[in-house]
DNA sequence: AAAGGTGTATTTGTCAAGTAATACACCGTA
DNA sequence: TACGGTGTATTACTTGACAAATACACCTTT
């Protein structure tokens, strides 16, 4: 379910913490879900627990998981409202230096929108192409 | 014209690449124009030369850029299809971030586009507002 | 040839990121 | 309370990236 590359030169931890959101985000794993425990998911990774407890802390303070002591973590609920308005947020700030630099190369908007539309559609394919 | 911020986690080599880059690709910097030479840059930016050196060997791996010994570096002369090519290059790792992004939080494709071309049109409208 | 400009190969030092080892605290259930 | 599960605070180690120092080679002009 979760595999990692150690050569890839993105720190584990990191890829962790994207794999992971992106379990969540197509829903693969629902609020409430637990997630595989520290010990388990690193043994089967190769990993120190350490390790996998730093890419669950992360996702904490994104809220998007919620720890309990001594208990397994858990998928945090999200009320999709409330959760919409800061993901649109995100996203506008991901988008902001796109945004200024389109202006900046003289690209024209039409242009500029299809290629992103582009960008998305081929990491869609890449993600069937997984299955 | 360039300026750094070496507290912004980015490597000032790096940060000096992309710079160097884009005003290249926005038409600021044209074909056979000398770089600043690594000397005075550095002084300027309170940098060892080396770092700049550094920097314009990137530059010149790839290929915009030439060097010959003893003498200043110069943007290397380049068609207009192969500018053009640059620019939308430059504006697909821009939206590396969001491409990704938007994948995560599982917005989609329609949306995210829907929200890139607002954000270019309240852009627009703002210089028109600033004339 | 000398001077003052260009860039850089090589070496060195520093420092932070990433990962792992260790040991501990909490929880639920028998 | 004892056990086997959960997560983690703290510490330590390793490594690579980054940047600077040093010294050199090349070019043009005088």
């Amino acid at each position: 379910m979760i595999v990692i590359d150690p050569n890839s030169g993105v720190p584990v931890y990191r890829q962790l913490v994207e794999q992971v959101r992106f379990l969540i985000a197509s829903g693969r794993l629902a609020g409430g879900d637990e997630l595989p425990s520290t010990r388990t998911l690193s043994e089967q990774l190769g990993l120190n627990p350490m390790t996998v407890s730093k890419a669950y802390g992360l996702l904490e303070q994104d809220g998007v998981v919620q720890r309990r002591p001594g208990l397994p973590i858990i998928v945090a609920a999200t009320t999709r409202e409330a959760a919409d308005g800061a993901r649109l947020e995100q996203l506008r700030g991901l988008l902001g230096p796109a945004v200024t630099g389109t202006r900046q190369l003289g690209i024209s908007t039409t242009r500029a929108v299809a290629e992103f539309r582009q960008l998305l559609a081929d990491q869609t394919a890449e993600e069937e192409h997984d299955r």
